[in-house]
DNA sequence: TAATCCCGCCATTCT
DNA sequence: AGAATGGCGGGATTA
C-alpha cells in the first residue's frame, strides 16, 4: 500500500486564546473528541495528499487510532462521493476530491433518470409537510417502484438484492446526495432527510426513527467534514437542517465562526467513554466556515465536469495547491482568506491544544519525530498531530 | 428535554 | 471456518 507521506503540523500562529468553557476534561471522556466528523477530516488529512495511491483499512485504523468499524463508516460515505473507491478487500484506491465532481454529476443524473422525487426545492422546507404516517411517495412524483422505498423513487434495489445494500451507508449517502444535486433545495431538515431516505411511511414508531436519524448524522458527520455540506437550522422552525454546499462551498470565503461546527470534534482520543482521558486533548473547534452560498444552482456540476483541479474541499485541502499560487488570482486569494479563516478557533472549550510553544506543542513535536506516522502504537501518539495538521493544514508547508 | 451520535454487538457476506 | 463488512440501536454526552 501506499505510505502516505507525513502530514505537516502547523508552525506558526497562536490559536484564539478566548476559548474557554467547560472542558471535557474535566470529567474525562468527550465524545466531541471522537466524532466521526473528525476522524474523517484526519483521514483526509492523512491521505488526501499527493504521492497517495490506495489505502489500507488496517492502515488507516491504526494511523488514525480507531477500530476498524469506524474506518468503515468513513470509507462508505468517502466512496459514495468518489473520493475512494474499493479496490479489494481492505484495500481502497484514493481518487481524491477531485473525482467529486464527476461523481455529484452521475449521481446527479442517475437521480434525474430515476426520477427522484421532485420534492422540488421548495425554498420553505416547510412546503411540504410529511405526517409521520403518510404514505411519502405521494411526494415524488409519479411512478413508484414498488418494492422499496415508500418515500423515494430513490436508488433502484437491485433486484432481490440484499435488503442489507438497501440501508447500506453508501447507499443512503448517495441518496442523501441525490436529495440535493436533483434538485433545487439548499436546505433539508433532518427530519425530511429521514423520511426521505429512510422514510418508512406507516408505522414509524420512535425508536425506529431516532435510529435511522442515527444514520444521517453519520453521513451528514463525514459530508460535513468535506465541506459538501453544512449544518444549519431551518429558517422558521430552526429544526436542525443540512445545507448544500456541494462544490461551491470551496469557492466561497468563510464567515466568522460559531461553536463547535458540525461534525468537527476532535477524535482519537485513546480514552474510552466512561474512562478518563488522560491524552493531551483540549478542544479544538468552529473552524469551519459559514459559507454562504446563494440560492441553490446545480449547474455548477457541469461546469465541474472535468474534475480538474478546480475544486478544493475542506479546510484541509493539500498543503501544496493550498499554497500554490498557480491558479488565477483570485482563488488564491480565496485560500489566502480560507489559510487565516480556518485557524483553530478554540469557542466554548477550556484549555486549548496549543500547537505554538506550548507544552502541547513539544509533546507533538515529540510525538512526529518519534513517529513520523509509522507507529508502533499509532493510537497514542498521532491524532494529536493529525488534528492539527487538519487544522492547520491549509496556512503549512512543511515541517518543521 | 431534545438533539447528537459513540460504541461495539453480532448478523451477513466474503475469502 | 474464519475474516471482513457493516446494520443497528442502547445509552452517554451535549446543547
Amino acid at each position: 500500500m501506499t505510505a502516505p507521506p507525513p502530514p505537516p503540523p502547523a508552525t506558526e500562529q497562536q490559536p484564539d486564546p478566548a476559548s474557554t468553557g467547560p472542558s471535557a476534561r474535566s470529567h474525562g471522556y468527550s465524545r466531541k473528541q471522537k466524532s466521526l466528523g473528525l476522524l474523517c477530516s484526519n483521514f483526509l488529512v492523512l491521505y488526501n495528499r499527493d504521492g497517495v495511491t490506495s489505502i489500507g483499512l488496517d492502515d488507516a485504523a491504526s494511523r488514525l487510532g480507531v477500530e476498524r468499524r469506524r474506518i468503515y463508516d468513513i470509507v462508505n460515505v468517502l466512496e459514495s462521493v468518489g473520493v475512494l473507491a474499493r479496490k479489494a478487500k481492505n484495500q481502497y484506491s484514493w481518487k481524491g476530491f477531485k473525482a467529486i465532481p464527476n461523481a455529484l454529476q452521475e449521481l446527479r443524473e442517475e437521480g434525474l433518470r430515476e426520477n427522484i422525487c421532485n420534492f422540488d426545492g421548495n425554498e420553505d422546507p416547510k412546503g411540504y409537510q410529511i405526517s409521520d404516517d403518510e404514505d411519502d411517495s405521494e411526494r415524488c412524483g409519479s411512478q413508484q417502484n414498488e418494492n422499496s422505498n415508500p418515500t423515494l423513487n430513490l436508488k433502484p434495489m437491485n433486484p432481490k438484492s440484499d435488503n442489507r445494500r438497501e440501508k447500506s451507508l453508501a447507499l443512503l449517502t448517495q441518496n442523501f446526495v441525490k436529495l440535493f444535486v436533483c434538485s433545487n433545495v439548499e436546505t433539508i431538515s433532518l427530519d425530511e432527510a429521514a423520511k426521505l431516505l429512510l422514510g418508512d411511511a406507516h408505522k414509524a414508531s420512535v425508536m425506529r426513527s431516532t435510529a435511522k436519524v442515527r444514520r444521517i448524522y453519520d453521513i451528514a458527520n463525514v459530508l460535513s467534514s468535506m465541506n459538501l455540506i453544512e449544518k444549519t437550522h431551518t429558517s422558521d422552525t430552526r429544526k436542525p437542517a443540512f445545507k448544500w454546499l456541494g462544490l461551491r462551498g470551496k469557492e466561497e470565503v468563510p464567515q466568522e465562526t460559531k461553536k463547535r461546527a458540525f461534525g468537527t470534534d476532535i477524535t482519537n482520543v485513546s480514552s474510552k467513554r466512561g474512562k478518563v482521558d488522560s491524552s493531551i486533548g483540549g478542544k479544538l473547534d468552529g473552524q469551519k466556515q459559514k459559507g454562504l452560498v446563494g440560492e441553490a444552482d446545480r449547474s455548477n456540476l457541469e461546469d465541474s465536469k472535468d474534475g480538474s483541479k478546480s475544486y478544493q474541499f475542506g479546510p484541509f485541502a493539500p498543503v501544496t495547491i493550498a499554497r500554490a499560487g498557480t491558479g488565477n488570482a483570485r482563488k488564491v486569494h480565496d485560500w489566502e482568506k480560507l489559510t487565516s479563516t480556518y485557524r483553530p478557533q478554540y469557542q466554548n472549550e477550556g484549555p486549548v491544544f496549543s500547537l505554538y510553544g506550548s507544552m502541547e506543542d513539544m509533546v507533538l513535536r515529540s510525538c512526529w519525530e518519534e513517529s513520523n506516522l509509522t507507529l508502533v502504537n499509532p493510537a497514542e501518539k498521532v491524532w494529536p498531530l493529525l488534528v492539527g495538521c487538519k487544522l492547520y493544514a491549509p496556512c503549512l508547508n512543511g515541517y518543521p
